[in-house]
DNA sequence: CTCTAATTTGAGTCAACGTTCAATATACAC
DNA sequence: GTGTATATTGAACGTTGACTCAAATTAGAG
Protein backbone atom coordinates (compact mmCIF):
# COMPACT_ATOMS: atom_id res chain seq x y z
CA UNK A 1 0.00 0.00 0.00
CA UNK A 2 2.90 2.30 1.01
CA UNK A 3 6.47 2.12 -0.27
CA UNK A 4 9.14 3.44 2.05
CA UNK A 5 10.13 6.15 -0.15
CA UNK A 6 6.61 7.07 0.63
CA UNK A 7 7.19 6.94 3.99
CA UNK A 8 10.41 8.58 4.21
CA UNK A 9 9.28 11.47 2.80
CA UNK A 10 6.03 11.87 4.45
CA UNK A 11 8.49 11.80 7.56
CA UNK A 12 10.41 14.63 6.34
CA UNK A 13 6.86 17.04 5.44
CA UNK A 14 6.37 16.31 8.96
CA UNK A 15 9.37 17.61 10.59
CA UNK A 16 9.65 20.57 7.97
CA UNK A 17 6.30 21.35 9.22
CA UNK A 18 7.09 20.93 12.86
CA UNK A 19 10.37 23.08 11.98
CA UNK A 20 8.03 26.08 10.20
CA UNK A 21 5.03 26.48 12.94
CA UNK A 22 7.63 26.66 15.50
CA UNK A 23 9.71 29.46 13.59
CA UNK A 24 7.33 31.50 11.49
CA UNK A 25 3.75 30.37 13.71
CA UNK A 26 0.47 28.45 11.78
CA UNK A 27 0.04 31.26 8.52
CA UNK A 28 3.47 31.90 8.43
CA UNK A 29 4.06 27.89 7.45
CA UNK A 30 3.28 27.56 3.71
CA UNK A 31 3.09 24.48 1.52
CA UNK A 32 5.96 26.08 -0.67
CA UNK A 33 8.29 26.67 2.38
CA UNK A 34 7.09 22.74 3.87
CA UNK A 35 7.78 21.40 0.36
CA UNK A 36 11.40 23.64 0.06
CA UNK A 37 12.36 22.26 3.07
CA UNK A 38 11.45 18.93 2.65
CA UNK A 39 12.96 18.75 -0.85
CA UNK A 40 10.01 17.97 -2.43
CA UNK A 41 7.72 19.10 -4.99
CA UNK A 42 3.42 20.51 -4.24
CA UNK A 43 2.36 17.71 -6.18
CA UNK A 44 4.92 15.08 -3.65
CA UNK A 45 3.13 16.97 -1.05
CA UNK A 46 -0.75 16.05 -2.17
CA UNK A 47 0.44 12.91 -3.13
CA UNK A 48 0.61 12.21 0.47
CA UNK A 49 -1.50 14.87 2.64
CA UNK A 50 -5.19 15.60 1.51
CA UNK A 51 -4.87 19.12 2.21
CA UNK A 52 -2.31 21.35 4.34
CA UNK A 53 -4.84 21.50 7.21
CA UNK A 54 -4.07 17.63 7.88
CA UNK A 55 -0.44 17.84 7.91
CA UNK A 56 -1.01 20.57 10.42
CA UNK A 57 -2.96 18.80 12.64
CA UNK A 58 -0.63 15.92 12.91
CA UNK A 59 2.05 17.98 13.93
CA UNK A 60 -0.44 19.63 16.67
CA UNK A 61 -1.27 15.72 17.81
CA UNK A 62 2.02 15.07 18.21
CA UNK A 63 2.57 18.13 20.30
CA UNK A 64 -0.36 18.02 22.45
CA UNK A 65 0.98 14.25 23.02
CA UNK A 66 4.03 15.44 23.80
CA UNK A 67 2.99 17.81 27.16
CA UNK A 68 1.32 14.86 29.02
CA UNK A 69 3.79 12.42 29.98
CA UNK A 70 3.05 8.30 30.45
CA UNK A 71 -0.84 9.00 29.29
CA UNK A 72 -1.55 5.64 30.06
CA UNK A 73 -0.09 6.19 33.36
CA UNK A 74 -3.39 6.15 35.72
CA UNK A 75 -1.66 6.09 39.09
CA UNK A 76 -1.09 9.02 40.90
CA UNK A 77 1.86 11.76 39.85
CA UNK A 78 2.82 13.93 42.94
CA UNK A 79 2.36 17.07 41.58
CA UNK A 80 6.80 18.21 41.27
CA UNK A 81 6.23 15.07 39.17
CA UNK A 82 3.78 16.92 36.52
CA UNK A 83 5.40 20.43 37.03
CA UNK A 84 8.76 18.52 36.34
CA UNK A 85 7.42 16.52 33.15
CA UNK A 86 6.02 19.55 32.17
CA UNK A 87 9.70 21.59 32.68
CA UNK A 88 11.26 18.60 30.56
CA UNK A 89 8.73 19.41 27.72
CA UNK A 90 9.40 22.75 27.35
CA UNK A 91 13.36 22.53 27.49
CA UNK A 92 13.98 19.26 25.73
CA UNK A 93 10.82 19.62 22.65
CA UNK A 94 11.60 23.16 22.57
CA UNK A 95 10.19 23.30 19.32
CA UNK A 96 6.74 21.03 20.03
CA UNK A 97 6.30 23.37 23.21
CA UNK A 98 6.55 26.54 20.15
CA UNK A 99 3.53 24.27 18.41
CA UNK A 100 1.87 24.03 21.10
CA UNK A 101 2.07 27.93 22.70
CA UNK A 102 1.37 29.04 18.85
CA UNK A 103 -2.09 26.72 18.30
CA UNK A 104 -3.22 27.61 21.85
CA UNK A 105 -3.65 31.39 20.02
CA UNK A 106 -3.43 31.36 16.40
CA UNK A 107 -4.89 27.73 16.02
CA UNK A 108 -7.88 27.68 17.80
CA UNK A 109 -9.25 31.38 16.62
CA UNK A 110 -9.44 30.04 12.93
CA UNK A 111 -9.80 26.38 13.31
CA UNK A 112 -12.79 24.90 15.65
CA UNK A 113 -11.28 21.63 15.76
CA UNK A 114 -7.94 22.78 16.98
CA UNK A 115 -10.07 25.08 19.53
CA UNK A 116 -11.60 21.86 20.62
CA UNK A 117 -8.60 19.73 20.65
CA UNK A 118 -7.03 22.15 22.73
CA UNK A 119 -9.92 22.84 25.21
CA UNK A 120 -10.32 19.40 25.96
CA UNK A 121 -6.63 18.59 26.44
CA UNK A 122 -6.27 21.83 28.80
CA UNK A 123 -9.19 20.10 30.64
CA UNK A 124 -7.54 17.39 31.05
CA UNK A 125 -4.27 18.45 32.12
CA UNK A 126 -6.04 20.52 35.22
CA UNK A 127 -7.91 17.36 36.33
CA UNK A 128 -4.59 15.47 36.19
CA UNK A 129 -3.13 18.31 38.55
CA UNK A 130 -6.43 18.57 40.59
CA UNK A 131 -6.08 14.98 41.43
CA UNK A 132 -2.49 15.36 42.68
CA UNK A 133 -3.15 18.20 44.71
CA UNK A 134 -5.96 16.45 46.21
CA UNK A 135 -3.49 13.88 47.35
CA UNK A 136 -1.34 16.10 48.56
CA UNK A 137 -3.81 18.07 50.60
CA UNK A 138 -6.49 15.79 51.64
CA UNK A 139 -8.33 18.14 53.93
CA UNK A 140 -9.02 20.62 50.85
CA UNK A 141 -12.39 20.59 48.93
CA UNK A 142 -12.37 18.87 45.63
CA UNK A 143 -13.71 22.36 43.89
CA UNK A 144 -10.48 24.09 45.89
CA UNK A 145 -8.31 21.76 44.33
CA UNK A 146 -9.52 22.07 41.16
CA UNK A 147 -9.31 25.96 41.11
CA UNK A 148 -5.89 25.39 42.58
CA UNK A 149 -5.05 23.51 40.05
CA UNK A 150 -6.38 25.54 36.73
CA UNK A 151 -4.51 28.45 38.52
CA UNK A 152 -0.97 26.15 38.30
CA UNK A 153 -1.68 25.12 34.66
CA UNK A 154 -2.20 28.61 33.29
CA UNK A 155 0.40 29.91 34.95
CA UNK A 156 2.79 27.35 33.45
CA UNK A 157 1.62 27.92 30.29
CA UNK A 158 2.37 31.87 31.05
CA UNK A 159 5.54 31.20 31.37
CA UNK A 160 5.75 28.58 28.22
CA UNK A 161 4.55 31.56 26.38
CA UNK A 162 6.98 33.68 27.45
CA UNK A 163 9.66 31.38 26.63
CA UNK A 164 8.46 31.54 22.58
CA UNK A 165 9.49 35.31 23.02
CA UNK A 166 12.72 34.80 24.75
CA UNK A 167 14.40 31.38 24.41
CA UNK A 168 16.32 32.12 27.09
CA UNK A 169 14.07 32.50 30.06
CA UNK A 170 14.84 30.49 32.77
CA UNK A 171 11.65 28.18 32.66
CA UNK A 172 12.29 25.79 35.29
CA UNK A 173 13.47 28.14 38.08
CA UNK A 174 10.17 29.60 37.40
CA UNK A 175 8.13 26.71 37.05
CA UNK A 176 9.38 25.55 40.31
CA UNK A 177 8.87 28.61 42.16
CA UNK A 178 5.19 28.35 41.13
CA UNK A 179 5.42 24.91 42.70
CA UNK A 180 6.93 26.22 45.71
CA UNK A 181 4.20 28.96 46.20
CA UNK A 182 1.43 26.57 44.95
CA UNK A 183 2.63 23.80 47.73
CA UNK A 184 3.48 26.01 50.60
CA UNK A 185 0.10 26.82 51.81
CA UNK A 186 -2.02 24.87 54.68
CA UNK B 1 -4.74 69.36 7.06
CA UNK B 2 -7.47 67.12 7.72
CA UNK B 3 -11.66 67.07 7.72
CA UNK B 4 -13.81 66.15 10.87
CA UNK B 5 -15.09 63.21 7.79
CA UNK B 6 -11.69 61.49 7.40
CA UNK B 7 -10.97 61.40 11.23
CA UNK B 8 -13.88 59.96 12.19
CA UNK B 9 -13.85 57.51 8.95
CA UNK B 10 -10.02 56.94 10.64
CA UNK B 11 -11.40 56.43 13.84
CA UNK B 12 -14.20 53.84 12.33
CA UNK B 13 -10.76 52.22 10.67
CA UNK B 14 -8.97 51.71 14.19
CA UNK B 15 -12.08 50.34 15.71
CA UNK B 16 -12.85 47.82 12.97
CA UNK B 17 -9.12 46.56 12.69
CA UNK B 18 -9.18 46.16 16.52
CA UNK B 19 -11.95 44.16 16.64
CA UNK B 20 -11.12 41.85 13.89
CA UNK B 21 -7.37 41.66 15.74
CA UNK B 22 -9.31 40.16 18.76
CA UNK B 23 -11.75 38.11 17.20
CA UNK B 24 -9.21 36.86 14.40
CA UNK B 25 -6.13 37.43 14.98
CA UNK B 26 -3.31 38.96 13.37
CA UNK B 27 -3.45 37.28 9.95
CA UNK B 28 -7.23 36.70 9.91
CA UNK B 29 -7.47 40.71 9.96
CA UNK B 30 -7.73 41.51 5.93
CA UNK B 31 -8.04 45.12 4.19
CA UNK B 32 -11.30 44.12 3.23
CA UNK B 33 -12.98 42.82 6.52
CA UNK B 34 -11.66 46.06 7.92
CA UNK B 35 -13.08 47.60 5.21
CA UNK B 36 -16.38 46.25 5.05
CA UNK B 37 -16.34 46.84 8.88
CA UNK B 38 -15.83 50.52 8.91
CA UNK B 39 -18.39 51.13 5.88
CA UNK B 40 -15.56 51.80 3.76
CA UNK B 41 -13.70 51.16 0.11
CA UNK B 42 -9.98 50.11 0.41
CA UNK B 43 -8.91 53.24 -1.76
CA UNK B 44 -10.42 55.33 1.22
CA UNK B 45 -8.63 52.93 4.01
CA UNK B 46 -5.16 54.00 1.93
CA UNK B 47 -6.02 57.80 1.61
CA UNK B 48 -5.50 57.56 5.77
CA UNK B 49 -3.22 54.48 5.92
CA UNK B 50 -0.06 54.11 4.27
CA UNK B 51 -0.36 50.43 5.03
CA UNK B 52 -2.25 47.69 6.61
CA UNK B 53 1.08 47.42 8.91
CA UNK B 54 0.31 50.95 9.62
CA UNK B 55 -3.71 50.49 10.95
CA UNK B 56 -2.29 47.36 12.99
CA UNK B 57 0.57 48.86 14.88
CA UNK B 58 -1.78 51.42 15.80
CA UNK B 59 -4.12 49.22 17.34
CA UNK B 60 -1.11 47.36 18.82
CA UNK B 61 0.09 50.59 20.57
CA UNK B 62 -2.72 50.83 22.64
CA UNK B 63 -3.54 47.59 23.51
CA UNK B 64 0.49 47.86 24.90
CA UNK B 65 -0.27 51.41 26.35
CA UNK B 66 -3.92 49.76 28.18
CA UNK B 67 -1.98 47.21 30.13
CA UNK B 68 -0.17 49.49 32.36
CA UNK B 69 -2.04 52.18 34.13
CA UNK B 70 -1.37 55.67 34.90
CA UNK B 71 2.46 55.61 33.38
CA UNK B 72 3.14 58.88 34.44
CA UNK B 73 2.96 57.99 37.72
CA UNK B 74 6.15 57.82 38.88
CA UNK B 75 5.35 56.52 43.05
CA UNK B 76 4.91 53.43 44.05
CA UNK B 77 2.31 50.99 43.28
CA UNK B 78 1.79 47.92 45.63
CA UNK B 79 1.64 44.89 44.37
CA UNK B 80 -2.36 44.73 44.93
CA UNK B 81 -2.73 47.85 42.50
CA UNK B 82 -0.59 46.22 40.13
CA UNK B 83 -2.33 42.92 39.95
CA UNK B 84 -5.92 44.54 40.31
CA UNK B 85 -5.02 46.97 37.37
CA UNK B 86 -4.31 44.17 35.33
CA UNK B 87 -7.41 42.11 36.00
CA UNK B 88 -8.93 45.25 35.32
CA UNK B 89 -7.32 45.80 31.77
CA UNK B 90 -8.00 41.80 31.26
CA UNK B 91 -11.97 41.96 32.39
CA UNK B 92 -12.89 45.55 30.89
CA UNK B 93 -10.82 46.20 27.85
CA UNK B 94 -11.26 42.22 27.31
CA UNK B 95 -10.78 43.47 23.70
CA UNK B 96 -7.48 44.69 23.97
CA UNK B 97 -6.71 42.03 25.96
CA UNK B 98 -6.90 39.66 23.19
CA UNK B 99 -4.98 42.08 20.57
CA UNK B 100 -2.13 42.14 23.40
CA UNK B 101 -1.84 38.24 23.81
CA UNK B 102 -2.63 37.66 19.87
CA UNK B 103 0.36 39.88 19.34
CA UNK B 104 2.34 39.05 21.87
CA UNK B 105 2.64 35.09 20.12
CA UNK B 106 1.45 35.28 16.19
CA UNK B 107 2.72 38.61 15.74
CA UNK B 108 6.50 39.28 17.00
CA UNK B 109 7.37 35.91 15.41
CA UNK B 110 6.63 37.61 11.85
CA UNK B 111 7.58 41.10 12.32
CA UNK B 112 10.28 42.48 14.31
CA UNK B 113 9.07 45.63 15.34
CA UNK B 114 6.24 44.20 17.33
CA UNK B 115 8.39 41.62 18.50
CA UNK B 116 10.93 44.16 20.06
CA UNK B 117 7.87 46.53 21.01
CA UNK B 118 6.51 43.49 22.91
CA UNK B 119 9.54 42.95 24.89
CA UNK B 120 10.57 46.45 25.97
CA UNK B 121 7.20 46.68 27.16
CA UNK B 122 7.47 43.20 29.17
CA UNK B 123 11.04 44.05 30.55
CA UNK B 124 9.47 47.18 31.69
CA UNK B 125 6.21 45.71 33.71
CA UNK B 126 8.58 43.01 35.21
CA UNK B 127 10.81 46.11 36.85
CA UNK B 128 7.62 48.30 38.15
CA UNK B 129 6.61 44.98 39.59
CA UNK B 130 9.59 44.12 40.99
CA UNK B 131 9.67 47.40 42.83
CA UNK B 132 6.30 47.08 44.00
CA UNK B 133 7.90 43.54 45.71
CA UNK B 134 11.02 45.12 46.76
CA UNK B 135 9.15 47.78 49.20
CA UNK B 136 7.00 44.99 50.57
CA UNK B 137 9.67 42.91 51.39
CA UNK B 138 12.74 45.42 52.45
CA UNK B 139 14.73 42.70 53.46
CA UNK B 140 14.90 40.24 50.23
CA UNK B 141 17.86 40.93 47.35
CA UNK B 142 16.67 43.08 44.36
CA UNK B 143 18.11 40.13 42.35
CA UNK B 144 15.14 37.51 43.87
CA UNK B 145 12.54 40.30 43.93
CA UNK B 146 13.51 39.97 39.70
CA UNK B 147 13.25 36.94 39.97
CA UNK B 148 9.80 36.75 41.82
CA UNK B 149 8.13 39.66 39.53
CA UNK B 150 9.00 37.39 36.19
CA UNK B 151 7.38 34.76 37.59
CA UNK B 152 4.57 37.15 38.59
CA UNK B 153 3.86 38.40 35.41
CA UNK B 154 4.56 35.64 33.13
CA UNK B 155 1.91 33.52 35.38
CA UNK B 156 -0.59 36.73 34.89
CA UNK B 157 0.26 36.80 31.61
CA UNK B 158 -0.75 32.90 31.45
CA UNK B 159 -4.36 33.79 32.82
CA UNK B 160 -4.63 36.29 30.35
CA UNK B 161 -3.82 33.85 27.55
CA UNK B 162 -5.83 31.19 28.73
CA UNK B 163 -8.94 33.99 28.99
CA UNK B 164 -8.32 33.95 24.94
CA UNK B 165 -9.41 30.46 24.82
CA UNK B 166 -12.07 30.64 27.29
CA UNK B 167 -14.06 33.94 27.61
CA UNK B 168 -16.13 32.68 30.43
CA UNK B 169 -12.46 31.74 32.71
CA UNK B 170 -12.72 34.05 35.83
CA UNK B 171 -9.22 36.22 35.94
CA UNK B 172 -9.99 37.85 38.67
CA UNK B 173 -10.04 35.26 41.15
CA UNK B 174 -7.09 33.02 39.61
CA UNK B 175 -4.89 36.16 39.07
CA UNK B 176 -5.83 37.08 42.76
CA UNK B 177 -4.61 33.60 44.15
CA UNK B 178 -1.40 33.87 42.46
CA UNK B 179 -0.97 37.08 43.98
CA UNK B 180 -1.70 35.58 47.86
CA UNK B 181 0.55 32.88 46.61
CA UNK B 182 3.18 35.78 45.99
CA UNK B 183 2.43 37.86 48.78
CA UNK B 184 2.29 34.74 50.90
CA UNK B 185 6.04 34.43 51.91
CA UNK B 186 9.01 35.73 54.15
C1' DC C 1 11.99 -9.66 -15.81
C1' DT C 2 7.44 -7.78 -15.84
C1' DC C 3 3.63 -5.48 -14.61
C1' DT C 4 1.18 -2.60 -11.60
C1' DA C 5 0.70 0.57 -8.09
C1' DA C 6 3.08 4.13 -5.72
C1' DT C 7 5.77 8.20 -6.27
C1' DT C 8 7.55 12.41 -8.28
C1' DT C 9 7.42 16.10 -11.48
C1' DG C 10 6.28 20.89 -12.55
C1' DA C 11 3.32 23.62 -15.05
C1' DG C 12 -1.11 25.42 -14.25
C1' DT C 13 -5.78 26.96 -11.86
C1' DC C 14 -8.30 29.87 -9.08
C1' DA C 15 -9.18 32.77 -5.23
C1' DA C 16 -7.67 36.13 -1.99
C1' DC C 17 -4.36 39.18 -0.51
C1' DG C 18 -2.36 44.09 -0.14
C1' DT C 19 -2.07 47.96 -2.80
C1' DT C 20 -2.74 51.67 -6.55
C1' DC C 21 -5.02 55.23 -9.14
C1' DA C 22 -7.72 58.25 -12.02
C1' DA C 23 -12.18 59.90 -11.54
C1' DT C 24 -15.81 61.81 -8.77
C1' DA C 25 -17.85 63.89 -4.80
C1' DT C 26 -17.57 66.53 -0.67
C1' DA C 27 -15.92 69.85 3.00
C1' DC C 28 -14.70 74.35 4.37
C1' DA C 29 -11.45 78.72 4.33
C1' DC C 30 -11.87 82.93 2.19
C1' DG D 1 -20.21 81.33 -3.92
C1' DT D 2 -15.87 79.99 -5.48
C1' DG D 3 -11.76 77.34 -5.33
C1' DT D 4 -8.84 74.02 -3.47
C1' DA D 5 -7.56 70.57 -0.48
C1' DT D 6 -9.57 66.45 1.29
C1' DA D 7 -12.45 62.29 0.99
C1' DT D 8 -14.56 58.56 -1.44
C1' DT D 9 -15.26 55.53 -5.19
C1' DG D 10 -14.43 51.07 -7.35
C1' DA D 11 -12.08 48.80 -10.89
C1' DA D 12 -7.69 47.08 -11.65
C1' DC D 13 -2.84 45.21 -10.74
C1' DG D 14 0.73 42.07 -9.32
C1' DT D 15 1.76 38.53 -5.99
C1' DT D 16 1.17 34.71 -3.34
C1' DG D 17 -1.67 31.35 -1.24
C1' DA D 18 -3.61 26.35 -1.45
C1' DC D 19 -4.41 22.96 -4.47
C1' DT D 20 -4.80 19.95 -9.17
C1' DC D 21 -3.38 16.89 -12.74
C1' DA D 22 -1.56 14.42 -16.68
C1' DA D 23 2.67 12.75 -17.71
C1' DA D 24 7.10 10.60 -16.38
C1' DT D 25 9.61 7.83 -13.13
C1' DT D 26 10.51 4.42 -9.74
C1' DA D 27 9.63 0.65 -6.28
C1' DG D 28 8.99 -3.96 -5.47
C1' DA D 29 5.59 -8.28 -5.42
C1' DG D 30 5.14 -12.32 -8.29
Amino acid sequence: MRYKAGIRTRDRIIEATRGLIAEHGLEGTTIKGICERAGVLPGSFYNLFDSKEQAVLTVVRDAIDAVDPDPDHQGPDSLTDLVNAYIQFMTEQSELARVYIGIAVSGSRSNPELRGRVIRHHQGRVERFASAIGQEHPEMSEEEAIQRSETLVTALNGIALHRVLDPEFDVATHARSLLEDALSLA
